[in-house]
DNA sequence: TTGATAGGTAGGGAAATTCCTACGTATAGT
DNA sequence: ACTATACGTAGGAATTTCCCTACCTATCAA
């Protein structure tokens, strides 16, 4: 399933923080998105091979160099999974929200 | 990092299906949890220590079974971190959204 | 107390992940 | 044509993940 590929390639710390660097900046040159990476160069393409295998990025030649691109669509697949917990974490905030506002009504 | 073992956690199948039969109905004793699986008990015990440490259930003892509760706010660290993503891909709606339009437009 | 049920821990093997060094390929500049 | 730059692939070691079987512990029921 392609939300596997995708929940998977989260699961890094090193491949979020590239898709973090690409919302700031796409499409980027890979040495550029490696600069704050303390890792050997292949080891960060193989990051790179991930994220595109799952969709969450793609590769573009331009020159010498390859520019990715932030795919965010497959970002959606996390969205629509997450949603139907989205419910469940509004009441817990309602809930806050009523304790609060006990506080409140006690406190005047 | 919290947010690491939250994501690690999520990358697993089995593991994003536990907490989708959570969503269903929670608190839920481990058989019952179990019973959709294809796996030895011990395999499964694992996955439920691996969401436990991620803070993404709870577990409360009755007799001899064992209840899991979903703890969602633990996928809050998720949806805070896609939240940044978000606004990327509504412009892409809003585009998608304008090309419907063109072609409305067009047929008309 | 004996036996059944619920669910865990211990330990181990296969496979996947994550990193490395060495090397290949394509483009650009001189 | 030569050299440097950008980035990949190949192959391998260490670690982690994911599953297993065997066994232990706690509770309930007869």
């Amino acid at each position: 399933m392609a939300e596997d590929q995708v929940f998977a390639a989260l699961a890094s710390p090193v491949r979020r923080r590239v898709l973090e660097l690409l919302l700031e900046r796409s499409p980027r040159p890979v040495t550029e998105l490696a600069a704050g990476f303390a890792m050997a160069r292949p080891s960060f393409s193989e990051h790179l091979r991930v994220l595109r295998e799952a969709g969450l990025v793609s590769e573009r030649r331009d020159g010498r160099q390859r520019l990715y691109r932030l795919e965010v669509q497959a970002l959606e697949e996390v969205q629509d999974w997450l949603h139907p917990f989205e419910r469940f974490w509004r009441e817990r905030l309602a809930q806050l929200g009523d304790v609060l506002d006990d506080l409140d009504t006690e406190g005047s």
